[in-house]
DNA sequence: GCACGAGTGCTAAATTTTTAGCACATTGAA
DNA sequence: TTCAATGTGCTAAAAATTTAGCACTCGTGC
């Protein structure tokens, strides 16, 4: 009971904003939804989520600040994951290229190069 | 409404399996959803799903095949495109690398020269 | 110290999602 | 051609979610 899928609409979209944003007040977390609700209503769902040990928070002057329990790592990881097997049929192989494909991706000569690096790294790794 | 943000818990579960196999009957789904419901709740949200436009069905025999609207090149890219900006902060790049560096990866050494083919060609193309 | 603006927690109600069950259709085998 | 097994659509109820509003707290400027 502690996974992505089994976060309710709104609770995902929550972690999303709070996710991207690394951490996040009620008043940002409402900015950033869509269809925003009030923001009586994103307070709730804070503290619900915290109950639910999605978020915790910090104090921060007279406010909360938001942030995601799961480590960055962690929570990258397991959303990859997620993709790689629902539309990739678990071939990280097909992932990459997918990603380098992307139209509006744009990657600097230079952060290719670093990908290469890495790519032989790996092999050498006999991964 | 037509975005992934829009679904419900059930209703992403849903898609997900769907997107997994492709398709999938009601029995499939059923069989492959996490803390399953009856089947007959399962049959009212693929008609439901339907009629919201996210699902086709196709009869086959005495059933229906379900299956996605969105072509499998869309949801995939769109699917990408939500983790790289929620969980990497846009970078195209880190989310290559973190691809990568995935434990339970067993990239086979003729699939990582295959991506070195590919990025070699981005390279070029001055992407 | 006091008033005000900006926070928070909580509760109860509205809305949405999720579910089960019933009535009917289709297939295939005897 | 009839019957059982396996489908489907639909509706109403149950459960979960999402929401607004009220009562209270905290910090800041005067």
């Amino acid at each position: 009971m502690n996974n992505e899928l089994h976060l309710s609409r709104r609770e995902r979209q929550i972690m999303d904003v709070v996710h991207q944003r690394r951490r996040a007040t009620a008043a940002e977390v409402l900015a950033a939804l869509p269809d925003p609700p009030s923001y009586s209503a994103v307070r709730a769902l804070l503290r619900i989520m915290e109950e639910k040990g999605h978020l915790k928070h910090r104090r921060e002057g007279a406010r909360y600040v938001y942030l995601p329990r799961a480590s960055r790592e962690t929570a990258r990881r397991s959303a990859l994951k997620r993709v790689v097997s629902t539309f990739f049929q678990g071939s990280v192989a097909q992932a990459v290229a997918a990603l380098l494909e992307t139209a509006d991706t744009q990657l600097s000569d230079f952060e290719l190069h670093d990908l290469q690096q890495t790519i032989e790294q790996t092999r050498k790794e006999g991964r």
